[in-house]
RNA sequence: GCCGGGAUGGUGGAAUUGGUAGACACAAGGGACUUAAAAUCCCUCGAUUAUUGCAAUCGUGCGGGUUCAAAUCCCGCUCCCGGUACCA
């Protein structure tokens, strides 16, 4: 022991951990900085861009730089490191990138808690979590380390707006936007939260701003339909997301005039079903809709009634609770077909910020229109008629397809025809035409925050808003400025706010505003094929090579936020002209998984609560092998994992009884006769687990499995004791197949083992280990023998008997032959390699 | 409400996709080694009944069904967890 101490505190880490040396003991700390160093020499983790061997791109969701790694990073960065590393064995070159989501409210928030610049304190947490995902053995290619702060990457964000620009896909608009008082900023639509700031979780507050946005609309339908390729490759639940993210709805818009007393005018609706037009028997607009407040003016009742709706909670549960209510306003609207008056109410259900603020309600076909009617005593006029049978239109709302009724010129037509006819009678009258409705909002991407990538626009007041020319960029935010926590200390940078219009040279103003943090991470990923290329965004040739990323893990709560970003932005890039579809793909992501939380005793691990295990205390105690080892084995990799500690422990004590196996091989052996069938048994052992262990990573990436597969298989190697020559080459084989697949998994560990086993290569770097086929053929096999599908035995046959002589054998075994004693067989399934079940009946 | 995913021992979870339910691990109990402890090793470990021993019956949220055979497929429920849009 003393010795041991003492060689730590001298020499070389080279010096102390050679192999000849022989520890006896497992000291995860001496393997892990042995490796970590011979990796390093060895550059076993860099991609290369000279390679003929197919390319794989694996991608970890790139974390903010907070100050420390927690244990869902660690969850995170441990399923990326196995892939990439399996895939690497398999002979992949392999892109497995890292970098610093750098960019965000935080690093501001210190800045004033610690009266330092922002930059400081981002980059010296970048210093310390890189040394943390160092210290847990990840194979990143460090050469291509990003942080998005640094203008040589926001930079070519910059170049991205210009062009969006000119392309009239970013634009500034007057909008009422979501405002977040504490963040002092406007907030993107998914970054509310059921009506509250996604960050902070402040109720938003509506405030009318002049904001840049970026036209995601015009990508609404290619998102949509580009999903489908994704069926497969990402979770249905990720797609579902999107899916109602994106919300289309196919139907009509439809004008009805207003009467005189009402302004004139006409109200606009949109409608899905255009065939129940002619059951229209009132109309709703929203409490916001402009006809709610014109009506209020001289109705007191009704302005109460406004300000009540307006005062009503967004949160979905209180939402789905809600009754509903409305009052008339006194006006009418013309039916634009049966020239009838309807009545216009406003109601609390009809939301402003959906379609035009107004609906047209058939209460004898829709559910909810029903309820209003039946509640305010409203008539209901039937339209639709099932296709067989009869409807009691009083009782409830037909809300199915089927045959017009009560129409006119319309009667007999089914819905589907219905739908069309009616919409071209519309478009024919000018009162109306066939409507794509989105849910999808243009995404705003401006901020009034300091800690950003500043937005390339100069203000002048004869050009406008002039996009920032490519030699002048980047417009490099001032890293030295201390923001207050009031506006962003841009303002009142004179040196950065004032300069001339690059137009006409007169006196302009920058825009002050950043980005959303969302921009940079839409593109990193395409970003990392080529992060260091100064001549475009992106290197098309780079592109080629590597993108789209084939295997891409992070949290599931960036399955609408990130994901849909990312997925316009890298459309926009191939639409800009910076690759084809052909070089880029159409999609950045092929493959998504979406790892389950990190929980301590049942809750999500929080600072807040007080519940969180730090991950430098697991490596110190247990070594970084452990701490990978336990996040992969306790749970499949989509599930929540629980914490536990004691289940920490036995991950460590796994690896301890591996090391220990090195110790058979110096028992000494003799040329004596084999036990054959133990050897062949073990060698069964071996290649059943490879089989077992590859299909873990090939079809679904069941690490916890694959893992248990390894457990049992040192287990086995554990109990078999060679006696000659043979029995030690098969126990030889056995521990460098399972050395080679615990690469992946506990990398520093599988190093170690191989090199004492005297492998020739790094475990790392080693070959996958191929199923010797040979070694799964099996001369006798034991099958399990059913009656009447109840198991009553087992029999050990030779592997080529047939059915007769399965039977024979198992009649022949007293266990089951008393279940036959007085029956007869009626009928023989044999299930090769399984069981054998005999159904029978007395006889 | 709608969409998605679940429910298997004391616990985390397996089950080759219709073929021996509970792999692997954690916890628990017992034993060996030790002056002792730690570490390590061995045994038991779904329930009930029976037992000197062999064993039998039940059992994958609940109720039906299909099948030689069901955790797995079908029909009807209950509960739990995510997500969400009163979307016209």
């Amino acid at each position: 022991m003393l010795a041991r101490e003492l060689d730590m505190r001298s020499g070389s880490v080279s010096e102390q951990f050679s192999a000849e040396q022989g520890e006896a003991e497992y000291h995860a700390a001496d393997v892990e900085a042995k490796w970590q160093q011979r990796w390093q020499v060895a550059g076993v983790d860099a991609a290369s861009e000279d390679s003929d061997r197919e390319s794989y791109y694996c991608l970890v969701m790139f974390p903010y730089p907070s100050g420390n790694l927690h244990m869902g990073h660690v969850r995170n960065y441990c399923l990326g490191d196995v892939v990439a590393r399996y895939k690497r064995m398999r002979g992949f070159n392999v892109l497995h990138p890292i970098g610093w989501d750098a960019f965000g409210l935080p690093a501001e928030n210190a800045a004033i808690k610690h009266q330092r610049p922002p930059a400081e304190w981002t980059y010296a947490n970048i210093d310390q979590m890189r040394a943390q995902l160092k210290r847990l053995g990840f194979s990143y290619d460090w050469s291509r380390e990003i942080a998005t702060c640094h203008p040589d990457y926001y930079r070519w964000e910059q170049w991205m707006f210009t062009r969006l620009m000119e392309r009239g896909l970013a634009y500034q608009s007057d909008a009422e936007v979501n405002w977040c008082e504490p963040c002092h900023t406007v907030l993107a639509n998914e970054q509310v939260v059921d009506g509250v700031c996604w960050r902070c979780d402040t109720p938003v507050v509506r405030k009318n701003l002049k904001q840049w946005f970026i036209r995601i609309t015009d990508y609404a339908e290619e998102l949509l339909a580009d999903l489908d390729q994704l069926v497969g490759g990402w979770p249905e639940k990720v797609i579902g997301m999107q899916r109602n993210w994106i919300g289309k709805s196919t139907g009509a818009t439809v004008a009805f005039a207003l009467e005189e007393r009402a302004g004139g005018g006409q109200l606009e609706i949109f409608t899905t079903r255009p065939d129940t037009l002619m059951g229209v028997t009132y109309m709703a607009v929203a409490a916001g809709h402009p006809l709610a407040a014109k009506a209020a003016e001289n109705n007191p009742e009704l302005a109460a009634f406004i300000e009540a709706c307006s005062k009503i909670s967004t949160k979905e549960a209180d939402v789905e609770t809600m009754e509903k209510r409305g009052m008339a306003t006194g006006f009418f609207a013309i039916h634009p077909i049966s020239g009838e008056r309807v009545p216009v109410w406003v109601a609390n259900f009809v939301l402003m910020g959906y379609g035009t603020g107004a609906v047209m309600s058939v209460p004898a076909h829709d559910q909810r229109d029903f309820e209003f009617a039946k509640k305010y005593d409203l008539p209901i006029k039937q339209v639709i008629a099932p296709v067989d049978g009869a409807w009691d239109i009083e009782a409830a709302a037909f809300t199915e397809a089927g045959l017009l009724i009560n129409s006119g010129e319309f009667d007999g037509l089914s819905s589907h025809d219905a739908k069309a006819a009616i919409t071209d009678w519309l478009k024919a009258h000018g009162a109306g035409d066939a409507r794509v409705q989105y849910r999808l909002r243009d995404w705003l991407v401006s901020r009034q925050r300091y800690w950003g990538a500043p937005i390339p626009v100069i203000h002048c007041p004869d050009c406008g808003a002039v996009p920032v020319s490519d030699e002048q960029l980047p417009v490099a935010l001032p890293t030295d400025l201390q923001p207050t926590g009031g506006a962003s200390p841009l303002v009142d940078c004179d040196a950065f706010r004032y300069v001339d219009c690059p137009q006409c040279g007169q006196p302009a103003e920058r825009e002050l505003d950043t980005f959303d943090t969302f921009m940079e991470s839409s593109w990193y990923m395409n970003r990392y094929t080529s992060p260091r290329h100064g001549e475009a965004m992106v290197d098309a040739a780079a592109m080629r090579r590597w993108a789209p990323v084939d295997q891409y893990i992070g949290g599931v709560e960036h399955a609408v936020l990130h994901l849909l970003y990312a997925r316009f932005y890298h459309k926009l890039m191939r639409d800009v002209g910076l690759f084809t579809s052909e070089e880029g793909g159409d999609e950045p992501f092929t493959h998504l998984l979406t790892q389950g939380m990190v929980l301590m005793d049942g809750a999500k691990m929080s600072k807040s609560k007080g519940n969180t295990v730090d991950p430098n205390a697991i490596i110190a105690r247990f070594g970084a092998d452990t701490a990978r080892l336990f996040t992969l084995f306790a749970a499949p990799p989509e599930k929540e994992l629980e914490w536990n500690d004691s289940a920490v422990e036995g991950a460590h004590r796994f690896l301890k009884r591996v090391w220990r196996l090195l110790d058979k091989l110096d028992a000494p052996v003799a040329e004596v006769a084999e036990d054959a069938r133990a050897v062949k048994a073990l060698r069964l052992a071996i290649h059943s687990t490879i089989e077992k262990v590859t299909h873990a990573f090939e079809h679904g990436f069941a690490f916890n499995v694959a893992i248990a597969g390894l457990m049992e298989l040192s287990n086995q190697l554990q109990a078999f004791a060679p006696q000659g020559t043979a029995g030690l080459a098969a126990y030889r084989e056995g521990l460098e197949a399972l050395t080679r697949m615990l690469a992946p998994f506990v990398p520093h560990f599988a190093c170690e083992i191989g090199e004492r086993l005297g492998m020739e290569k790094m475990a790392v770097v080693a070959d996958w280990p191929t199923v010797d086929a040979a070694a799964l053929v099996q001369d006798e096999i034991t099958l399990a023998v059913q009656v009447q599908g109840k198991r009553r035995g087992e029999i050990t046959i030779s592997k080529d008997a047939d059915q007769d002589a399965a039977l024979a054998a198992a009649q022949a075994e007293p266990a089951i032959a008393k279940w036959l004693e007085g029956m007869q067989i009626v009928k023989v399934i044999l299930v090769p390699g399984r069981l054998l079940n005999l159904v029978v009946k007395p006889a």
